[in-house]
Order: structure tokens, then sequence, then C-alpha cells
DNA sequence: GTAAGGGTTCACGCCGGCGTGAAGGTCAAG
DNA sequence: CTTGACCTTCACGCCGGCGTGAACCCTTAC
């Protein structure tokens, strides 16, 4: 299929794609006059690349996670990288401190409401 | 007192007081020899700013609620312009939104993390 | 004189997923 | 042949508080 097939199907837009290609998280074929040619895989792919994306992660992280998925050199999922695992696990500190920070901001921001 | 001083009495960075007065949070006298001279009343001001600031104010607005206050037109700190009301409204609600979100994208990490 | 330690303006970089043109090829249909 | 809907690559913009130079002026101390 091409390009705005897939984008319909995932519901992802056509850019977005393009960018995933550039970011090394999908290989599309390519036709005799150079268009880029998906295949039915690709649409699960692209599902778990919005997945992944939605958690927070970045495509350099979800590509090192694809290829540890793909050479399958590390057995099941649990049994991930190290060095993959332990970036998810700082990004998950991470998003708890922005969250904290958050509630930080917010309560700050209450005090200046009502206080003035 | 010069840039420097006034940089170490607050904690602020000087090239941070310098983008202050850029967005017209401060307007420091100019010596002679076009150095900016504060008053001890910016040390004040510059407390009032890091804390609207660290609430998630953005310049614009911290601009607009100084000058609210300066003039004085709209009595006491509670009686803000509704135009300042409403965005100081507007900026809790995005900050819920964002602290929804960043929830979301906490337990879609944990989903990944354990069930791979 | 000169070196050091202030000060100044100007301006790009960051962070990153993707929007949004611009300029141009491909291929069907009328 | 021409229109139009596809596709391609290249590249800047966003969001915004501030870091970080570069290039240059003022003042003091030696
Ligand atoms: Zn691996
Ligand atoms: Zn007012
Ligand atoms: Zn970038
Ligand atoms: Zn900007």
């Amino acid at each position: 299929m091409l390009i705005s097939e897939l984008a319909e199907l995932t519901g992802v837009s056509a850019r977005a794609l393009r960018h995933y290609e550039d970011c090394g998280l999908l290989t599309p074929a390519r036709s005799g006059s150079g268009y880029r040619v998906y295949t039915e895989s690709d649409v699960t792919r692209v599902a778990q690349i919005r997945t992944m994306i939605s958690a927070g992660l970045g495509t350099s992280a979800i590509r090192r996670y694809l290829d540890c998925v793909r050479t399958g050199d590390h057995g099941t999922f649990l049994e991930m990288c190290p060095d993959l695992r332990a970036e998810l696990d700082s990004l998950a500190r991470r998003l708890d401190a922005r969250q904290a920070e958050l509630r930080e901001k917010r309560s700050r921001l209450d005090r200046l409401t009502s206080a003035g």
C-alpha cells in the first residue's frame, strides 16, 4: 500500500510516517517511481510506535526497542537490553519528577490567584 | 546597584535579568556609561517575577499582571483584570490537562515495561 | 601601558515530534 | 494534452526561558 492508505488506516499523518522513516522506525520498500510501499504488518508496527510515543518514549529509544524486539537476542520482552531497561526506568523517574513539578506549579498558581 | 549585585542578591542570573528587561518586566535606569542601575525595590520585584514564573506564568502574562498591580486601576489583587483572571484560569486548566496527560503517559509506560 | 574584571548588544542554540509550505515528478481520467 | 490527485525531497517554524558564546566598551589596579 502507499503512504496515504497507511495514513488513513492508522490515523497517523503521512508527514509523521515519513518522519518515522527518517528516525529509522519504518523501512518501507520503494516502487519504480520512488513511491514508499508499505506492508500490512506496518499497520501493527505503526500502532506499536504510537503506543510508545504516547508513553513518552523518544524516537531513538523506540528504534532501539524495535531493534531489540526484531533481533530477539534478549528473549522475551521482559528480558530487555539492560541499557534499554535503564532508559525506561529513567524515563519513569523523569515523568514522576515532571508530575511533582506540575503539582508544585499548580499549588503556587492557586496561592497566587487566591492570596494575590 | 549594578546587575551582578542584583543577580547575587536574588540568585537569578544576569542573563535572566536582561531577559526580564527585554520582556518588559524590569526597567532599570542607565548610568552615564550605559550600565543598568537597579533599585532595592527591584529585589522584591524579581522575587515576585520568580514566584510567578515558578507558577507557570509566561512573561507576557507577568507583564500584564505587574502593569495591573502598578496602575492599581482594579483595586486589590483579588479584583484582577477580567482577562488576566481568565488567563490564570486557563493556565490552571492547562496545568490540570498536562497533569492528566502525564498520568496517562506514566501508566502506559508501566504497562509497556511490565507487559512488554 | 596593560591586564583583569566588570559592563553592553546581537544572535544562535536548545528540546523534538511534526506542521507546513515550496518546487517538482507520476499517473490516472476526461 | 491537460487537469488534478497523488507522490517525492528539502527545509524552516513551533514553544519559550534562558545558556552561551562573540565582539566590544569602562573602570580600576599594577
Ligand atoms: Zn536487545
Ligand atoms: Zn488591571
Ligand atoms: Zn529540533
Ligand atoms: Zn523561541
